[in-house]
RNA sequence: GCAGGCGUGGUCUAGUCUGGUAUGACUAGGGGUUUCCAACCCCUCAACCUGGGUUCAAAUCCCGGCGCCUGCACCA
């Protein structure tokens, strides 16, 4: 199954298709159909089972817009931003920083004098100004000049700066993960390849919080599981995650775990374990806030793809916004809690005797530790503080730390794509999807046998029982069973039930499974509750 | 963003060189027939990416735009 013909059947059976084509088209936008929808609504229920009901993490919806400041700290106006040159001569467009020696390094201003009078490396000829790329999209908020604001590149940043209040939903305790399922958008400069790089495309991440000095332990419920490693140095190698971890593949029993998760999930969903590895970044490829990062990959017609990244992010969110915003994101580090008798000034006291200095006075011994007799220069005098201008206090606290964070992230519209590129099957008479039932879009087909009879109004009532009770089934009498069938297998709907002649009898029907074409006769309800979830 | 290739019903496609009623198949819809895996018969819907130019006449030739594919570059 290649890349055309994954498009195809996505046009043609209602899964997704470029979005607006009657005005030419747009790069990079999708629009999912009926078939698609059904099926991404399948897979993030899966998500959501792994993630939010069973691993219970904190769910978020964060809005969409954010404004400048928040990008300004999380990095992504700074480090999401290409500095451009071109060729005039030869058309060529390079990145800046990758033409100068050292030029990752650089200030803004230091590479653009650097990259100034630079030859092209494509014709010989000079280079233009630097310019700048941002991958976001940006926009204005409310009337007149407005606010700069962004379209969100990611939905983590929603988490980390929900951080202080899911804590306290969480009751203060750590760690918990918060995990967020929505759209993030990048103008990216190339999209291409339909579903795989979109501009527009949704995201399901956890952030997993917890203090630097007690690290999540592995279960030992994941420990043997099997996995395929490709580590950014030694040897691609398949070997159980607990293994990984004591011989330190893996260096974060945190990320090992997630990695066993993300397999998981993965699995229960259709992907193929051989279609699958997870692939360490290497230090050049490894993002501005990331100090461990393994990409999950599925292979396809068009190589390997990555649909998951679990990365290792330090304090770096956290820390990045408790700097830039006036909000606390540290918590007390557990088992330094401290009590120790400190000397504050009498502020009182200091006021009356020194009057118009006393306000120099505190601002020289506002950073140094306070105790009786001690000398201070004050407008070039110097000064002695003695015991009657101070007192003595108890203070309590605790060491405060950011809290350190690893995060999955998955990419829906990614993960849709190769799921019906690996799933398609075609034994040379018939083609069809074959997705587990849990990501299968229906999971009934409801089929008179012929519209005759009152045949299709029993098999009509029989869709309304299967309906009630929950069943997802989809009713077709159109044409030969046969071709009833085939369409049905085409979108992957996992049973079929025929309603014959029998049917009205003694109220049995024939049960068809989608990859087997096993047949069984069952009663309704028998078969039913079969098909049911 | 650059270079090359491509753009015809829902899908696949003929026609483009050499300008003149747009081909066929599949799918889909309606009807008939039919007792379980794309059967058959009749009928029907449905397309030249877009804007300009050349011409009596453009799917066809020329130019621009948009989109798709491939390569380069980019891709937290």
């Amino acid at each position: 199954m290649d890349f055309q013909k994954v498009i195809a059947l996505a046009t043609r059976r209602g899964i997704f298709q470029p979005a607006f084509d009657a005005y030419g088209g747009l790069a990079g936008f999708m629009d999912y159909g009926p078939v698609g929808v059904k099926m991404r609504r399948r897979i993030l229920e899966v998500w959501r089972k792994h993630y939010v009901i069973n691993a219970g993490c904190l769910e978020l919806d964060g809005a969409l817009v954010g404004p400048e400041a928040l990008f300004q700290a999380s990095g992504h106006l700074g480090e999401f931003d290409d500095a451009l040159v071109d060729c005039a001569d030869c058309g060529k467009q390079f990145r800046a920083d990758h033409l100068i020696k050292g030029g990752e390094e650089m200030s803004r201003d230091a590479l653009a004098e650097a990259i100034s009078g630079t030859a092209c490396p494509g014709c010989g000829s000079i280079l233009s100004e630097m310019s700048s790329f941002n991958l976001m999209f940006s926009t204005k908020v409310g009337a007149g000049k407005g606010l700069s604001g962004y379209l969100r590149p990611e939905t983590a940043q929603s988490i980390f700066l929900a951080f202080p209040w899911l804590l306290r939903q969480n009751r203060s305790k750590l760690p918990f993960a918060g995990a967020q399922i929505g759209r993030s958008f990048r103008n990216e400069i190339s999209p291409r390849q339909g579903p795989l790089r979109m501009r527009e495309f949704t995201q399901m991440e956890v952030e997993h919080f917890f203090l630097p000095n007690d690290e999540p332990k592995l279960p030992t419920s994941l420990e043997s599981i099997e996995i395929n490693l490709v580590p950014a140095k030694g040897k691609k190698n398949s070997t159980t995650i607990g293994n990984a971890l004591r011989t330190g593949i893996i260096g974060s029993s945190l990320v090992a775990t997630h990695l066993a998760r993300a397999q998981n999930f993965l699995t229960g969903i259709g992907v193929a374990k051989d279609n699958l590895r997870f692939r360490q970044h290497g230090a050049n490829e490894m993002a501005h806030y990331s100090s461990d990062c393994w990409d999950g990959e599925i292979n396809t017609s068009l190589g390997w793809v990555e649909v998951v990244g679990v990365a290792h992010r330090g304090d770096y969110d956290l820390s990045a916004h408790g700097n830039f915003s006036s909000k606390e994101f540290r918590v007390p580090l557990p088992g330094t809690e401290r009590e120790r008798e400190v000397w504050v000034p009498n502020i009182g006291k200091l006021g009356k005797e020194f009057k118009g200095e006393a306000k120099s006075i505190l601002e020289a011994i506002k950073d140094v530790d306070v105790k009786p007799d001690i000398s201070i220069e004050v407008n070039g005098n110097s000064v002695t503080l003695s015991e009657e201008y101070m007192s003595k206090k108890t203070e309590r606290g605790s060491e405060m730390v950011f809290p350190y964070v690893v995060e999955p992230s998955f990419g829906l519209d990614r993960i849709l794509y190769c799921l019906l590129e690996s799933s398609w099957k075609n034994d040379g008479e018939r083609e069809w999807i074959s997705l587990p039932q849990e990501t299968s879009p229906y999971d009934l087909l409801v089929a008179p046998l012929m519209t005759k009879d009152g045949l299709d109004g029993k098999a009509q009532g029989i869709l309304q029982s299967a309906l009630d009770m929950g069943v997802d089934a989809y009713y077709d009498e159109a044409g030969s069973i046969g071709r009833r069938y085939a369409r049905a297998d085409e979108i992957g709907i996992f049973f079929s039930m025929t309603i014959d002649h029998q049917t009205l009898e003694d109220g049995t029907v024939t049960l068809r499974e989608r990859d087997s074409k096993n047949q069984s006769r069952l009663s309704i309800e028998d078969a039913l509750s079969k098909v049911r979830r």
